[in-house]
DNA sequence: ATGGTTGCCGAGCAA
């Protein structure tokens, strides 16, 4: 079985794009991030004229994530259990006294079953700035999902589960091109790469750099400043596996080809051949 | 060159 990742930016916006990848590269199963858009605009027609189903969650333009296959799609979940919401105000509220709004739930998780897989599409919230309130929402989703995980393997020591996707962390100095602009920024701090290193201790292995350790080998290159051309790319999205999937990982692929051209998604796939 | 890119939607936000 093929499985792969991928943030494409806008499904709508890319939805042939998305379909010739598939069909290339002869995915089996595709989780995917920031499809930018509410279940019920999704392109559904565009995948399931190529053979594929679709299980989808996204309530605005921003988030959305999906999980696109060919070996079937069951027991579908739109959040993982104990899945945070952006808490908007909460700060204000605590200050004041006041009672909070009720958090915002947003479409980041999406579950299913695929071919005896439970794979999870994940965007990881950005984290905007080490002062936002974003930045404590995402250290306190990461804390929830590894919390979840590791109750899963607890259950079932022998589980197939692969949490997949944009974590917005680069865990390693050498996972962007250069520390310098990094300087108090998200992505590269001590919290965030402790609570990613965490799915470690929980039992999982990040099997992507098991088996493309090369360093500065990146995902995801901002579309601004010519840096693609110039390589200046960040190593943003993984692939954390359950012992009993990755010793069935057989080879891990980049598909930096599908970030050149012309409406190409700022990532590009993460691809794991699975015996 | 006081910006730089893209996508949402149709101004300004988010990444």
């Amino acid at each position: 079985m093929r499985l792969a990742t991928w943030n494409v930016n806008s499904v709508r916006a890319r939805a042939d794009r998305v379909v010739a990848f598939l069909e290339r590269s002869q995915v089996d199963v595709l989780a995917v991030q920031e499809t930018k858009c509410r279940d019920d605009q999704f392109p559904y027609l565009a995948f399931e004229a190529a053979g594929y189903e679709v299980a989808h969650v996204g309530f605005s333009q921003w988030n959305g994530v999906a999980v696109i296959s060919r070996v079937g799609i069951d027991d579908v979940a739109t959040a993982f259990v104990g899945q945070p919401g952006f808490a908007k105000g909460a700060a204000d509220a605590d200050a004041t006294g006041e009672d909070a709004p009720d958090p915002v739930h947003e479409a980041r998780a999406l579950g299913a079953t695929c071919g005896g897989v439970r794979v999870w599409s994940l965007y990881v919230p950005n984290g905007r700035g080490l002062d936002d309130p974003h930045y404590a929402y995402k250290l306190a989703w990461l804390e929830a999902l590894r919390a979840q995980a590791a109750g899963w393997l607890t259950a079932d020591p022998a589980a197939q589960v692969a949490l997949v996707g944009d974590w917005n962390v680069a865990p390693l100095d050498t996972d962007v091109w250069d520390m310098e602009p990094f300087t108090g920024a998200t992505h590269v701090s001590a919290p965030e790469r402790a609570a990613f290193a965490a799915f470690a201790d929980a039992g999982y292995r990040e099997v992507s750099r098991e088996h493309l350790p090369a360093e500065h080998t990146y995902t995801y290159w901002d579309y601004k400043q010519l840096a693609f051309p110039k390589n200046k790319g960040m190593r943003i999205d993984f692939a954390w596996a359950s012992p009993a999937l990755a010793d069935r990982v057989t080879t891990v692929r980049i598909d930096r080809d599908e970030r050149k051209g012309k409406g190409a998604s700022d990532h590009v796939p993460v691809i794991l051949d699975l015996a």
